[in-house]
DNA sequence: CACTTATTTGTAAGCGTTTTCATAAATATA
DNA sequence: TATATTTATGAAAACGCTTACAAATAAGTG
């Protein structure tokens, strides 16, 4: 590959000129800048981002550093694909740390990313007190936090009212006339696992309906977990009417669970999920599900990122978003028959 | 973050001699290596991947270079899984570039992991003949490709029998009885969209069933062509009996189109997929699918990458996988009624 | 015309590593 | 004891780039 030194020489100026062609500084005649250009075409010449990074320390380095927590689940597919846009589109790469909802792996593609010397990061951090980005947000870095939120420390977010939006779901099935609601659930000691767990006990409460806890699993935030979840409520000598799934994974794990049984949705029992995907309309039936724009959430949390490394200093923002109930078929059509049960 | 210049200072020796024991140089007295390990943990330093990168040009990078055709299909997806389990295992990151099954977005990631400066790549070839990944064969990159083949270079690969397996979801078809049969296919110059094509040729013509063109569709490989695909065929005036669909997201789509119709599966019409998905036994009936293992071809490919680094000149290796039929409950379960017909 | 000011380009240092070569100390050889 | 050999460490160059500073030329100014 052809570098600097090689574009400088073919056009007959320094090295200096050509990397002030490249990176659009003005002062640079006309004619020179075509002398260059037409040097930079033939060698076929692009610059080494690395050299470029390691030169100018963080400034312009041009590296987004994103740290995910379980790339199989669709909806952090769909952050993926609005952060890539937003990234590329304003000439950054992006490199992309899978933690599978496990905090040393976390920790370690944190380092990891550190040491590529990538200039922000976009991170859902594992809990609310993550001690990891807590320091990273302490020791200088840029860092725009999704999906969740982080204690203790200013930090911009995008991310959507969990709370509210379980409530809507569960608010949904009551009114629906469900009355033995199961909630499977994600690892305890996520943020979004404890909010959506509190809006489905706000809905609960607020209609009269007592909190029972066994109708409550907080496994982890698997497939395999919404499968074993779901058996355990089927296993009941009264099962629950409904399930209220935690994320994707466990919806698609209480689907399993349940087909195998070969019950009826919504006859036998009704199902709502967290977190929707394109392809929810694909299920049979329909799946309702309460939609949250990942890849809106994606885009927004890079541009907040990229605007703070021109502008270090603004204040924190932080987008909440609203998450969509999609009414669709799994959870039967019946007129509300119980609405007015509410409190 | 302290650097290596802050360390030897600290550990009072040479720069030199720091680099040396990071990289487990053996000449280096006990005494010192311990002094340099006790500074580091001091200072909590971990070497610049990027000023390693820039130095050690390529040989050390670390660094691999994945060009993803869709990060939307979670057959992907797993091989990514693969991938990044493999290339962490040994020290080395990964840097992926969703390119959307879009030429001219493959290329210009091709282009940015290159200034990356990647020291390999794992790619999905556009198609049987790009030239871009052939000149990156040519100018002396590492790379292995990935589902796809490519023609006129040396080079490694691993992926699966797209014919045989696609020969063997048609046969099963048949063999319950379908003579209708009708192609979901992806875009056309894809190198798995002609295999799986002619696999499904081939079937019908060892079965004596003639192949109807009108039964034919490659559109685009997205969910979206996937509905529009199952439209024009369910608004035939005689609509196929089963339909096979060339990858994840166009089951998907047609899953969503006919159950937009309120047809039933697999009373009305039959369908097979090709790539299984872990969530295929939560649809509704489950889905019979080629089962194609993602996370170990993303391995294997990864391990081939890893081993041509150490030995540049080992002839090429081609690992061609098995494909398996799921057999579910969306093509019927009455007994091979002709079987016999078989030429 | 001598002098300041603006414009364009070049020189060279430095980002954090690795590695060659030289040097110093320790050990072996005659 | 003088010399050769081995072993452990350091000094400095290089990887490809950006940028502060210097220099040279062109353009205003009184």
């Amino acid at each position: 590959m052809a570098n600097l030194k090689d574009v400088a020489k073919r056009a007959g100026v320094s090295t200096a000129t050509v990397s002030r062609v490249i990176n659009g500084d003005s002062r640079v005649q006309m004619d020179t800048q075509h002398k260059v250009q037409k040097a930079i075409k033939e060698l076929n010449y692009r610059p080494s981002r690395v050299a470029q990074r390691l030169r100018s320390k963080g400034k312009e380095s041009k590296l987004i550093g994103l740290v995910l927590p379980d790339i199989e689940n669709p909806f952090y597919v769909d952050m993926v694909k609005g952060i890539e846009l937003a990234a590329y589109n304003k000439g950054y790469s992006v490199i992309i740390g899978n933690f599978s909802q496990n905090k040393a792996r976390s920790e370690m593609y944190i380092d990891i990313l550190k040491a590529e010397g990538v200039n922000g990061f976009i991170v859902a951090p594992v809990n609310n007190d993550d001690q990891k980005v807590t320091e990273l947000v302490k020791s200088g870095y840029q860092v725009t936090c999704v999906d969740r939120d982080i204690a203790g420390v200013e930090v911009d977010v995008v991310k959507v009212n969990n709370e509210e939006a379980a409530y809507g779901a569960i608010k949904h099935l009551i009114d629906l006339g469900h009355r033995r609601i199961g909630h499977v659930g994600g690892q305890w000691d996520i943020p979004t696992t404890k909010a959506r767990l509190a809006g489905y006990k706000r809905a609960l409460l607020e209609s009269g309906i007592p909190v029972e806890e066994d109708l409550i699993i907080t496994r982890s935030s698997d497939f395999q977990s919404g499968v074993e979840s779901t058996n355990t409520f089927l296993d009941m000598e009264h099962p629950p009417t409904a399930l209220f799934t935690g994320n994707n994974l466990l919806t698609l794990g209480a689907l399993r669970a349940i087909h195998a049984r070969e019950l009826h949705i919504p006859k036998d029992i009704a199902i709502v999920g967290f977190d929707d995907m394109y392809w929810s309309e694909s299920l049979n039936p329909p799946l309702t599900a309460v939609h949250q724009d990942g890849f809106e959430i994606g885009r927004r949390a890079t541009e907040l990122l990229l605007n703070r490394m021109v502008e270090p200093d603004r204040p924190c923002i932080k987008v909440i978003m609203d998450a969509k109930l999609k009414i669709r078929k799994s959870c039967g059509t019946e007129s509300p028959s119980a609405a007015n049960d509410q409190s």
